[in-house]
RNA sequence: GAGGGUGUAGCUCAGUAGGUUAGAGCGACAGUUUGUGGCACUGUAGGUCGUGGGUUCGAGACCCAUCAUUCUCCCCA
């Protein structure tokens, strides 16, 4: 055999029907979620505009955009220009001519522009949600891949933290009918400004959030001497090392941080945001488990830029793996589009990563296969007629059956089935023709009996 | 963008300081068994050892390049 010079490009993946049927159960589980909070569904295409994507994610994020070259672009008439635009492309810039579309990279930016687009005909608050895929030409590793699912959920158009509530308790929901133990981290992008404020001024934010996101990674020592580098003199390091130091219970944290940065008002607000999400986690409305998994966590920054509020992230517990699920409120994300002022909060869930996770701590249920019922043995030209029709009215009423597609060996047949996991073998053969019976075996069983062909479908009902 | 690991049969991998004809398990196919599977036994097919150079009397093994893949950092889902 000729060996298959085919391949796929990097970080991309085939699912064959076991991945799939299991990859569905969790796009089902998260879609009902939604359906059931009141979200709405909305499908973006899979290619934006490249201006509409560019500057949106960061100067890294920019970089991992796939744009799409454009067509055309061999016209002979053209080549003097296109050459000398090339050439910028090659100094990093992205001229129309070369490329004007790109991949999307989220979900987020192409809601933001839909809102932008439709802000007249929407009813507010706009609840939507998406599950589609976005790419990204990042270094594949684990748990990461170029071409992923996200599912989105979205409110726009309210500055109410009741909606951070209802996303918080999504997160919850969808996690605990999947099985998957998590650690849900709740934080303010308004208590990182606070601090921010206290330790030399707001511009000094973006490097204290790089700087301290890092810290379970490279510990509390490391992350001093990069803030001492990006700038911040003794007292700010010391000011920042006590608010990474609060620990505790989430009261616990909230009383450290309230005498910490309590007095600013940026943090005051952001205490209070996620004081106002922890109380409404009261008995009546939390699940089983809920207050143990939404868990304050100061060190939480997140990158995307566009987040002002509250932040999430969601981790999973007992397996190696990064986030998740993340997700926050964003002030103004329409304004990048023309619209200003529509304030919003969404959540992501990262189905490639759960997939993972789930099939790492074996949570699939096993009823998540969902083939065919029956299969009718195939042996001989009028046998199989018969069992055709059969065949046909167990379909007309609901039962998945197929029928062998040659008349060989009951051995073969058999162990198709069991390749299947089809739970049923209909034998008809001569005997049976005659009779006007078939044989039903229940192959895990190994048990079989002959009924009547009439009587068949009751059989099944 | 930076740095490691790995490429040998359809799959998972062995292949010991370079030495004659490259192996195993699983899978596939056939048979033992022309209408009752999963087990067992027997047999068969399937490899230019990722690709291209080099060193050597001799390379799957060593060197260089290249491609693919995987993992870590950065960043993220």
């Amino acid at each position: 055999m000729a060996k298959a010079t085919v391949s796929l490009p990097q970080g991309t993946r085939d699912f064959s029907a076991e991945v799939v049927r299991k990859r569905n159960y969790i796009f089902n589980t998260i879609r009902n979620v939604f359906e059931l909070y009141g979200f709405a569904p909305l499908e973006t295409p899979a290619m934006e505009n490249l201006e509409t994507l560019m500057g949106k994610y960061g100067e890294e994020g920019d970089k991992l955009i796939f744009k799409i070259l454009n067509n055309g672009l061999d016209n002979p008439a053209k080549h003097e220009q296109i050459r000398t635009d090339f050439e910028k492309v090659l100094e990093g810039k992205n001229i129309k001519t070369i490329t004007e579309r790109a991949l999307r990279y989220d979900l987020t930016i192409p809601f933001a522009r839909y809102v932008a687009m439709n802000y007249g005909q929407l009813t507010l608050p706009f609840k939507r949600y998406q599950i589609q895929p976005v790419w990204r030409a990042d270094r594949p590793q684990k748990g990461r891949y170029r071409e992923f699912y996200q599912c989105d959920a979205d409110v726009v158009g309210s500055t109410s933290l009741l909606n951070e509530v209802e996303l918080a308790n999504i997160y919850a929901t969808v996690f605990e009918k999947l099985g998957v133990d998590v650690e849900i981290r709740i934080n303010s992008r308004k208590i990182l400004a606070a601090l921010a404020e206290i330790c030399g001024g707001s511009d000094k934010l973006t490097d204290i959030t790089i700087a301290i996101d890092k810290l379970d990674k490279i510990g509390i020592e490391k992350v001093k001497e990069e803030l001492a580098q990006r700038g911040l003199d003794e007292t700010q390091v010391t000011t920042i090392e006590k608010y990474l130091a609060i620990s505790g219970s989430n009261e616990e944290k909230l009383a450290a941080a309230k005498a910490l940065i309590g007095e600013t008002e940026l943090g005051k607000a952001g205490l209070e945001e996620i004081e106002y999400v922890l109380n409404y986690i009261t008995p009546d409305f939390r699940l089983s488990t809920f207050d143990s998994r939404l868990t304050i966590d100061f060190t939480l920054a997140r990158g995307l830029n566009y987040y002002t509020g509250l932040i999430f992230e969601v981790k999973a517990n007992g397996v190696q793996m990064g986030s998740i699920g993340g997700g926050g409120r964003y002030d103004d994300l329409t304004g990048l589009f023309g619209v200003p002022n529509v304030p919003g909060v969404g959540i992501s869930f990262g189905v490639d990563r759960i997939y993972d996770v789930m099939e790492e701590l074996k949570l699939f249920p096993e009823t998540v296969h969902t083939g065919v019922k029956v299969l009718f043995f195939n042996l001989g030209d009028q046998e199989s007629k018969t069992a055709f029709g059969l065949m046909q009215q167990l379909r007309a009423n609901n039962i998945g059956c197929e029928l062998f597609h040659e008349a060989t060996k009951m051995d073969k047949q058999f162990k198709y089935a069991d390749k299947k996991q089809i739970p049923f073998a209909i034998i008809i053969g001569s005997k049976e023709l005659e009779e006007g019976t078939c044989v039903i075996k229940n192959l895990a069983a190994s048990e079989q009996k002959t009924v009547l062909q009439s009587e068949l479908i009751k059989e099944f009902s």
